[in-house]
DNA sequence: CGTCCACAGGAATGACGGGCGG
DNA sequence: CCGCCCGTCATTCCTGTGGACG
């Protein structure tokens, strides 16, 4: 055992892959931002009327994912606060990720939080959370910058009534000013506002297009001349990860996720260089944590229907009926001494494991035999298998 | 061309745990 | 401690509907 250990030690202490890795996380923020020029430009001449003390314009943003939005936000807004210190301008900044905190309290919470206005998990009523948050920041001349990323799934899920009384604080602030970022995936995202909401906090709008793979590449390059040793990357390994991610919708986050994982696999073979396979394997590794991650957290019942659209596709059933999957599952629920859970709940859980990606469902009309959701597994059994390995209880399914 | 299947998915409601302020 | 208000999960009841069949 200690042999294979001090081997494994020799092999990923002597390969020389990085030199910084953590410049290929998605959090990290590069003094350039190649071929987002304009929209930094942009960006930066709506905002910068703060500093001469006027409240800039709401500002909408729109775009995919890793096409760079939060980036570019963070990266003006940090210009930004320099500038201001110098002239003495205090800025407040509060960055929100809707997709985390996605309810009205939660945002509220969050927008106190960045005033230093201590407030409870939970227990308030929103207008009072939105009462104190307003007494709070007025006490001071100040101006505000309210980021909302991923802004949507709050709209979805708690609805506008946030947004609604944001886009309005203005009028209700003497001293302070407030001004909106938002940030979006969805482009159809404004068809959920009301009509005095999407007036007031589109009053800029900003559209971030995917990268190309060319232009990934520029940003892939750009990374590695200080990430990685030189030499350790190609350029067609490069190519291949700018490709692999255009694929997906020129997902930049993806691409530089792609690169640092397959220098993880070649470091820990012992190899001194990236190659085109690290970056094979380095995909199908990405996929199956996701799908891990996502399934190991989920609620027992939504793992339950995944075993039972498991199991009827093991039997040759691919595609299977809501009313089908339904039944297998109602099966094995009551097999464990549970309860199963209405159909309409299912309806529900089904819905969400297709957002997740786990499954794919579509609704289809057969006509006189009725209209139904057709359902198929979209991730690999072994994906699964990993994914519900600490789970006794379901992991017997998959013994043989 | 109307019927009618097998559900989809909206609305209302309730149980429950958490956390206030008084 | 109480009364109140949250968010979450779940149920009940409900109306709506695409299109093959007859």
């Amino acid at each position: 055992m200690s042999d294979s250990l001090d081997e494994l030690f020799k092999r990923v202490l002597s390969a020389k892959i990085f030199i910084n890795r953590d410049l290929l996380r998605p959090d990290y923020i590069p003094d350039e931002l190649p071929h987002r020029e304009r929209q930094i430009l942009r960006l930066a001449e709506t905002l910068t009327p703060i500093l001469k003390g006027s409240r800039p314009s709401n500002v909408f943003i729109y775009g995919m994912t890793g096409t760079g939005k939060t980036a570019v936000t963070k990266y003006v807004l940090n210009r930004l606060m320099i500038e201001g210190k110098k002239k003495g301008i205090p800025l407040n900044i509060a960055y929100i990720n809707c997709r985390h905190d996605d309810t009205n309290y939660r945002v509220l919470a969050d927008l106190c939080e960045a005033i230093n206005a201590k407030v409870p998990f939970t227990g308030l009523s929103t207008s009072e959370l939105f009462r104190r948050f307003l007494k709070t920041l007025d006490i001071s001349d100040r101006a505000m910058f309210v980021v909302l990323d991923e802004v949507d799934s709050l709209v979805k899920k708690s609805g506008d009534r946030v947004l609604y009384d944001l886009t309005r604080i203005n009028n209700q602030l003497i001293r302070a000013k407030v001004s909106i970022i938002g940030i979006t995936n969805d482009l159809n995202f404004t068809d959920y506002l009301d009509p005095r909401v999407r007036s007031s906090l589109g009053e800029e709008e900003l559209v971030f297009p995917p990268y190309t793979a060319v232009e990934l590449e520029d940003i892939l390059r750009q990374r590695t001349e200080k990430a990685f040793v030189n030499g350790v990357i190609s350029p067609e390994v490069i190519k291949l990860c700018a490709a692999l991610a255009a694929k997906e919708h020129g997902d930049a986050r993806r691409a530089l996720d792609l690169l640092r994982v397959a220098g993880e696999l070649a470091e820990r073979e012992g190899s001194d260089k990236v190659l085109e396979i690290h970056v094979r394997n380095a995909q199908k590794e990405l996929e199956k944590d996701r799908v891990v991650e996502v399934i190991r957290t989920m609620p027992f019942h939504s793992k339950l229907l995944i075993i039972s659209l498991y199991l009827l596709e093991k039997e040759g059933k691919r595609g299977c009926t809501t009313g089908e999957l339904y039944e297998v599952y109602s099966k094995i629920s009551k097999s464990y001494g549970l309860e199963p859970l209405t159909q309409r709940r299912i309806s529900d859980l089904i819905n969400e494991l297709d957002m997740l990606g786990i499954i794919n469902a579509k609704v289809v009309s057969k006509g006189r035999y009725g209209r139904t959701k057709v359902v198929n597994l979209i991730v690999p059994s072994s994906n699964l298998k990993e994914a519900m390995k600490e789970d006794s209880m379901v992991y017997s399914f998959f013994e043989k």
